[in-house]
DNA sequence: GCCGGCCCCGTACCCGGGTAGGGGACAGGG
DNA sequence: CCCTGTCCCCTACCCGGGTACGGGGCCGGC
């Protein structure tokens, strides 16, 4: 039974470079490439392959907004293949999301060659596998649901809020004023109502109880670390 | 630099197999064992290793329990070893409590021997590793947060509401307004307000915002089931 | 240099939400 | 029987919150 992988990625070499790689291996096999994720999510309803090997950043439809597309059943779509995301550098904040949109893995690309063919052949057996420093991470905001952060800095930032945003939108989420919000951040109060406004905008919220339900079921914030 | 490990396990054989394969890595030296996880204490403190191996099930103090005592930093210990939790069979539960009690990793020790050696080294490293099946188990519970409820029936009445009050306070929770739940529930706007209003005031909050976030904390509604 | 994003602040307006304080109906238990 | 609790409904008031619109300063990238 070999693995039927495609190949998701706006650079020829990179993708030709996998593809060699992945070739070579006698229970794996390429039977698409696609140069960015629109593309790809077409490729992958033709030739349903087992297992989607995706880069994060590229241009027309990135990695997030593709695996959304690719796992979200919109209609009477049956075929669910295992999507393995890609990134260039360190880690970045898409992670999460695309965790959260049913990616099974997340690797770096400078990962060794044999990292990321034992990592296909274990996400097509339906687990999951995250580079070391992903893991370190998912596991530290795990376990922040015990222990209250001391530094508790909002450097993450999620669909598109600006940092100063999404800390707006955590004090929301404690059940701060907007008064409370503008004495803490010393700034006005106008400016707090200025985020939140973008933050509402942007989320496509109508109150701030809606901004903390979306903060709870985001994972912003988590039940427990009050 | 080389990794100083200690094996803590209650067979012995284990312990003799383990300490040979990692004694025959140039970079790794095993400077201890213990049965329990009480000696693995006292061991742990005396020769301070970078790597704690730990097995989950144990006499006298579990690994779990170990772990606990270990990171939680009891007064001026400094010292904090990386700990990597071993277990015998599948994916128990005790791994979400010994994640958040501070361990690195958590192999199965029917992994191959390659894992468990550089699972040793990314853990000294300050990543962390999972066993697959682990790793899936965590994203899929991170992507639906649902923290373990702690069993129990639906407490009809928390907090001394009544049902109707209840009622209302999970529909606040869904994101409704007022005037939608009136819709929903048949009745005046007016009604809402004053159930609201008791809510607000039995559970000592001030606004929606707050009844929306004691709904998260309390259990009434959790992530996920939205 | 210019432009765009981010952060900050203002004025003005409107409305949903929360408060205060009534009243009517029905149930069950002392 | 009366009393307590629950659910329902009302008027009236006020304020926090959200919207609309404008502007200034800062910085990083093209």
């Amino acid at each position: 039974m070999t693995i039927r992988v495609i190949i998701v990625d706006d650079q020829a070499m990179v993708r030709a470079g996998f593809a060699a790689l992945l070739a070579a291996q006698s229970d794996i096999d390429v039977v698409g490439e696609a140069p960015d994720g629109r593309k790809g999510v077409e490729v992958s309803r033709s030739v349903h392959p087992d297992v989607v090997l995706m880069d994060v950043r590229m241009p027309e439809m990135d990695g997030l907004a593709a695996v959304r597309e690719l796992l979200s059943p919109p209609a009477g779509v049956v075929h669910r293949p295992k999507v393995l995301m890609l990134t260039t550098f360190d880690v970045d904040d898409y992670v999460y999301e695309a965790l959260r949109a049913g990616a099974s893995g997340f690797l770096l690309k400078d990962a060794p060659p044999a990292d990321l063919i034992s990592a296909v052949r274990v996400v097509a057996a339906g687990d999951a596998l995250l580079a070391p420093s992903v893991t370190r991470r998912l596991i530290a905001d795990f376990a922040r649901q015990r222990p209250a952060p001391p530094s508790g800095g909002p450097a993450l930032r999620l669909n598109g809020l600006t940092p100063r945003e999404t800390e707006v939108l955590e004090l929301i989420a404690r059940g701060l004023s907007n008064q409370e919000i503008a004495a803490r951040l010393v700034v006005a109060e106008q400016t707090v109502k200025t985020h939140i406004g973008k933050v509402l905008a942007k989320l496509g919220l109508r109150d701030r109880a809606q901004a903390v339900i979306f903060a709870y079921e985001s994972g912003l914030v988590a039940p427990g670390d009050a």
